[in-house]
DNA sequence: AATATACAAGCGTAGATGCGCATATATTCA
DNA sequence: TGAATATATGCGCATCTACGCTTGTATATT
């Protein structure tokens, strides 16, 4: 019981269903959400950390970046029906829509590419 | 989108979360709910009230009572599928089979039986 | 080693939320 | 009409939540 108020408090908020609909395109690091939602690096950060918890999310390190991405495979067989409705709910939605448009405009180049800048940032 | 929080909000609250559960069973008044979960009246009502909001309940009046029910075809056909996400995650649990098992006990005397008692108690 | 970048976490605060208490409203029955 | 019952709601308070600011940590580049 404990875990379903989780993970209904989770997706309680528009910054973390905002969140979830971007993670719907691709695997994002955390510069790339706060720049696609233009949101603080603080606010991203702590709204992925509570999908994670919640067990919406995966995450995986690779140097500096912190990968978050959609947990299709839940240990809770219902969070993924749950992910299934959002997407649903979302469909037509402007916001959501402008935020998957701003989501290709971001570009996290990779910390092995020497002589590149390292940033994530907006290419436009 | 406003609306997507406003129903996953509905849901971030135990509360809640074990009224939809004894709906699933069947359409109950303020009192029967009170009574399955052992909540005060102002609780029941408000949490109630809540749950419509969000488009996840039906009401109808019936003489004293207001009884509400599960909303299968609400005007978001995504609310439904939330709901079936809940019960696929209430399989199993313990509290929400016992609040089930109480609202079995609750007897609602209708309006119209003169010379009964009319008050909504627990039967056992 | 020094610097820059990505991310997380402590702290404080403004605002939201849940709920009990008391009360108001509506309906029914005597 | 008056009493009893079912439900809703205003108010106040305790608690929770979100978030910005700042700082800490880890990794990568020069």
């Amino acid at each position: 019981m404990r875990d379903v108020v989780r993970a209904f408090k989770a997706l309680s908020d528009e910054t973390r269903i905002r969140i979830l609909n971007i993670l719907m395109e691709k695997e994002c690091c955390v510069c790339e959400v706060m720049q696609a939602l233009d949101i603080s690096q603080t606010r991203a950060s702590r709204n992925l950390s509570t999908l994670y918890n919640a067990g919406f999310l995966k995450l995986r390190k690779d140097g500096l970046w912190s990968l978050y991405s959609l947990n299709k495979e839940g240990t809770e067989d219902y969070l993924p029906d749950i992910v299934r409705a959002v997407t649903k709910a979302l469909e037509g939605n402007s916001v959501a829509k402008l935020d998957r448009e701003q989501l290709r405009k971001t570009e996290r180049v990779g910390p092995s590419c020497a002589g590149k800048i390292r940033t994530c940032k907006i290419v436009s």
